[in-house]
DNA sequence: GTTTTTATTAAGTTTTGCTTAACTAAAGTG
DNA sequence: CACTTTAGTTAAGCAAAACTTAATAAAAAC
């Protein structure tokens, strides 16, 4: 007669273990529990929710479909919990731990540069600790609680128990080797383009797609130098923001074909260092 | 050596319990629970944090303000929780239960009624329940989870845990009683507006100070046609959208002096009912 | 002063959640 | 094929957690 508001923590991290692991006792070595104790556990969750969440493929569990949403909200709360830890433990030591920034390249290093500049020596007693990589990843830090506040491509879905605000919009236009005339769309290409997974990515394909291109893609880097170069090379065509492909450089710049938003991300509803705020408001101020 | 991180969630109940009650002892009878419990609980959540959460006054127990981000969180969790009971009750019922719509007036009268109409009787499978009420109750009915949607005006602070979109901006324009001549804002007034306590009426009252007008007020009411009448009644000046004004009553349009926007508010990171997505859409291409 | 009300402490009991050990069944091995 | 290994479950026992009632302390009310 449980009840159902009541789910114990602990049998959400055992659901999380499960879906991170490939055997249910891997899951739980991994949070140093014994393999009946997560079995039981999971059963109750199972029951307390009246809901299945696990199939039998031979001697193996898997996760079913109905699984996902609760798979959710239990890595929603546990990044939650893990929040309170945190604060709990900067009010009580007065130490405030760094804050932890998650900046996309051309974030740190066009349009922010001098706001992380001018913010650390203002303000030579927050710790700080910035990490420069791709969008992707830094939404499942942020996710994961590795991040306070982050700038990246906005995402096409926020992921849940997160906000993004707007920053600034971002041209991305097409960048040629050199005395490559005046060709018509179809016969543009081939690509050398951010890799498969990452946000920009995506929104350049449709673009492409949109006007006709072919999105024949020759190579992949998450560093537009690395792409530009490969431009100037003659390896392919390119699709970059204009403030990052390097002036010496001899290519050619075309149109402007895709619009990306850059936003900051935090995440809702959790205690937060109180060095957001502050640095949130120089970024907004600093577009 | 209790780890931080696995906070029982009843004792965040307790929490919540003892800020929602005037005393202890009503705090435990409202969640059932023996007194002792409830002091037990809430003196091993402080030892947890190692945050002081409570001062004495007499013999009554006050809220620190360091109390105040963990009892954010602690509603933040509860919601939570509860939606997850409600999405597990959804699903092995297979019952979905009522679609819980909340709507400021001018959303359910002026701009998406038709939208109401055709989702009800296109999805006639889905339970609807539509609350009419100013931002400020839907808002805090949202973060209860009393309701699953609303569309209420910006507030200045989007609440924790909740997400919003922009839908639309929307005009107020100032309303003067018949045969009142032009005159200079200083003599503007007085007023008849929404109440204090209402989203819209400190947006009114930081444009009337902007532009010199005293915010002396006479009368006060959630409805903008009661506001309306009084007007027309010579009781005094008004500040309402247009559409609102209704056509029929002897009262004079001044100038659009206050901008506010409508916003679709839900909770971030919860399981969401199906039809949310749908009434999402169909409010955003009504617009 | 006496009585009520509010919160805490103490002692005892139930419940929960874990452990180890025994068991079932699928997959790999000679 | 028998035999071992691996994955997960069930069973039994035990320790910790969380609740109960009863007793205690102290402020507020009478």
């Amino acid at each position: 007669m449980a009840d159902p508001l009541d789910i114990p923590l602990r049998q959400l991290e055992y659901l999380v273990a499960v879906a991170d692991h490939s055997t249910w006792s891997a899951a739980a070595a991994s949070i140093g529990v014994s393999a009946p104790a997560l079995s039981q556990g999971l059963a109750d969750l199972e029951r307390r929710l009246g809901v299945q969440l696990f199939d039998r493929q031979g001697r193996r569990r898997v996760l079913t479909d109905l699984a996902e949403p609760v798979l959710q909200h239990a890595r929603t709360m546990q990044t939650m919990s893990h929040d309170l830890a945190q604060w709990a433990e900067r009010v009580n030591t007065l130490k405030i731990g760094a804050l932890r920034v998650g900046m996309l390249d051309v974030g740190a290093v066009v349009h922010f540069p001098e706001v992380l500049r001018t913010f650390r020596s203002d303000f030579p007693d927050i710790r700080f600790h910035l990490t420069v990589a791709p969008s992707s990843e830094l939404l499942a830090g942020l996710r994961r609680s590795d991040f306070d506040l982050i700038v990246c491509v906005q995402p096409s879905e926020t992921p849940p128990s997160t906000t993004s605000t707007h920053l600034l919009k971002e041209e991305l236009v097409v960048v040629r080797p050199p005395d490559t005339g005046s060709l018509p769309a179809r016969k543009w290409g081939p690509w050398v383009l951010f890799p498969q997974n990452s946000q920009t990515r995506s929104l350049i394909e449709r673009s492409l797609r949109d006007i006709g291109a072919l999105p024949q893609v020759v190579a992949e880097s998450h560093q537009p130098d690395v792409l530009a170069q490969m431009v100037s090379l003659g390896l392919g065509w390119g699709v970059l923001p204009i403030a990052q492909v390097p002036s010496h450089l001899d290519v050619e710049i075309g149109d402007a074909i895709v619009t990306r938003n850059l936003v900051i991300c935090q995440r809702a509803g959790a205690p937060q260092h109180p060095g957001v705020e502050m640095l949130v408001e120089r970024l907004q101020s600093a577009v």
